[in-house]
DNA sequence: GAATGAAATTGATCCAGATCAAGAATACCG
DNA sequence: CGGTATTCTTGATCTGGATCAATTTCATTC
C-alpha cells in the first residue's frame, strides 16, 4: 500500500487531504511541512515507539499500516487499533507527553514525524489548523467509543462483520477498492483487537466464507455481500438473516 | 456531591484546578471564565445532551455526575463512561459538531457551558489553554483505552474491582473518602458499563463482600481493603489469592 | 524441491457468565 | 401507613466462545 514516494512533502502529498493539512490553504500547508520532519521508514515489525516511551511527536502514516496494542502486566497484549495512510498516531501521548501503548509497522511503512511543541505554536498562529487537530481528537474518541460499544455487546460473529466493514470503509476512503484487499494483519491480531482468540476468529470467517458473503484465501479478503455484511452489524447474529432458506 | 455553590465563577471555583482552566494565570482564568456561559441545573435523569444532537459546546461538570452512553439499533444500551466534577463532557462533538452519545445527569447536576467556537479563539491568545486542553483530549483517549482493555481482556471479578477502584482514585481526586462512597448509578448502569448482565455484577459485589474486601449495602460502598482490590485488578483473579487459606 | 517452522484451520470438550425464574429489599405515593 | 412498582439479590440451567489438541497450509531456507 505505497501511496506516495519518500521525499513528497505535505503539500504534494496524496494523502493531503485526508491528513493533518486537511482544510488548510496551501500556503498553511507549506507552514506545515516545514515542521514536519523526520520521514522515517520502518520494515515490518519495527516499533515506531513503545509504552511508557517519553513521545513529543505525532506521527502521520504515509504509506504501509501499523498496529497499536497495550501491554498488560500478565503479558497479555490489546490491539488498540490499527493505523492506515493518512491517520494520525500518537494521540494519547498528548496527556502526559508518554505514549501509553506501543505501535508497531505490519508492513513497510512510512511515518511523518510532527514534533508536538512547534505543532503546537503553528496551531496559535493557524487557526483552521487547530480546527483539524480538534477534529482528529473527536474521531479517536468517537471510534474508540464504536470500539468500546463492539466489545461490550456483541457475538463474536458480529464482531468480525465489524471489523471487515471497518477495513473496506477505511480502503475505500484511500481510493483502493472496498471488496477486495489484503489484512496486513495475521489472525492472531485480530483475535486480540476484537476480544476473541484465533480459533473463533478463524470459525467466524470460515462460516462467512461457507454463508457466500466472502471469500477468504489466507490474508486475501473478497467480500461478494456487502449488503449482507451491514446487515450482520446491525442486526445480531446471521442465522436470522438466513431463517427460512437454505444456506449455501 | 455539592462542590461549589452554583453562582462562583472559574476563579474562585473549588474545581479550578482540576478542571479546564488548570496551569493558567489568574487572569487567564479570568478571561476563561467570562466566555463560560449558562450554567445549568439538571435534576436526576434529565438529559444533558441526546445522540446526535447538534452540539457546539463542552460542559464541564460542576457538581453532580453524569452518565454518557450510546443506543444501539437493537434498544440496547452501552454506557461509554461517568462524569465526575472537574470533568469535561461532549469532547467527541469535536469530530463534526454532533454529539455521538447521550449524556444523562444520575443525581442532580450542574454543568458549565464553555462554547467551542469561544474557546477555539481563546486557546489561540492562551498557549497554556491549548496545551490543557490537549492534555484533556489526551486523558479521555488514554482512558477509553483503558476501558477497551478492560473489555476485552478481563474476567468479571477484575471488571468489577477495576470499576470499585476507578472510582476509589476519582472520588480521592475530589477531596472525597477514597474507601466510602456512595454509588450514583444502578446495577443495571455499571453492568452495562462493564460489559456484564446486572445478575453477574450483583454476585461479583456479593462475593466481593463476602471476602470481606468490601462492605456493601445498596449503593453505599465501603472498601475494607484497598490492597487486595488493586491485587485483583492485577493478577487475574480473587480466587488464587486466597489459594489455601479458608475465606470468610 | 525437500525440510523445517510458523500460521491457520478444524474438531472435541469445558466453563464463565448469560439467561430464565423467583423472591427480597427498597423507594414511591396516595 | 399500606400498597404498588422498582431495583436488587439469589438460585437453577444453558450456551457461546474459550481451551485443549491435532492437522493442514503456507513461507522460508538450504
Amino acid at each position: 500500500m505505497k501511496l506516495a514516494p519518500a521525499r513528497t512533502l505535505c503539500p504534494d502529498c496524496r494523502l493531503v487531504d485526508l491528513c493533518l493539512p486537511y482544510g488548510l490553504h496551501i500556503d498553511e500547508v507549506k507552514q506545515l511541512a516545514r515542521i514536519v520532519k523526520n520521514k522515517r521508514l520502518l520494515p515490518p515489525e519495527e516499533y515506531l515507539y513503545l509504552q511508557g516511551d517519553e513521545c513529543r511527536s505525532l506521527y502521520a502514516v504515509k504509506s504501509g499500516s501499523f498496529r497499536c496494542f497495550i501491554s498488560n502486566a500478565d503479558g497479555t497484549e490489546q490491539t488498540l487499533g490499527f493505523y492506515f495512510p493518512g491517520e494520525l498516531m500518537g494521540l494519547d501521548s498528548l496527556q502526559h507527553g508518554r505514549s501509553t501503548c506501543s505501535t508497531v509497522a505490519l508492513e513497510t511503512g512510512m511515518v511523518c514525524e510532527v514534533p508536538l511543541s512547534r505543532l503546537n505554536e503553528l496551531c496559535t498562529e493557524i487557526p483552521g489548523l487547530q480546527i483539524q487537530m480538534m477534529r482528529i481528537l473527536g474521531k479517536e474518541i468517537a471510534s474508540d467509543h464504536d470500539q468500546i460499544v463492539l466489545l461490550g455487546h456483541s457475538t463474536a460473529k458480529k464482531r468480525m462483520a465489524t471489523f471487515l466493514l471497518m477495513l473496506s470503509r477505511r480502503y475505500g476512503a484511500l481510493g483502493f477498492s472496498n471488496t477486495a484487499f489484503n489484512l496486513s494483519m495475521r489472525r492472531v491480531h485480530i483475535a486480540n483487537f476484537l476480544g476473541l482468540t484465533i480459533e473463533t476468529v478463524s470459525r467466524q470467517l470460515a462460516e462467512l466464507g461457507k454463508q457466500g458473503i466472502i471469500t477468504i484465501k489466507q490474508r486475501d479478503v473478497q467480500i461478494n455481500d456487502l449488503d449482507l455484511l451491514k446487515a450482520i452489524v446491525e442486526h445480531c447474529s446471521a442465522q436470522q438473516l438466513y431463517a427460512g432458506q437454505p444456506l449455501s
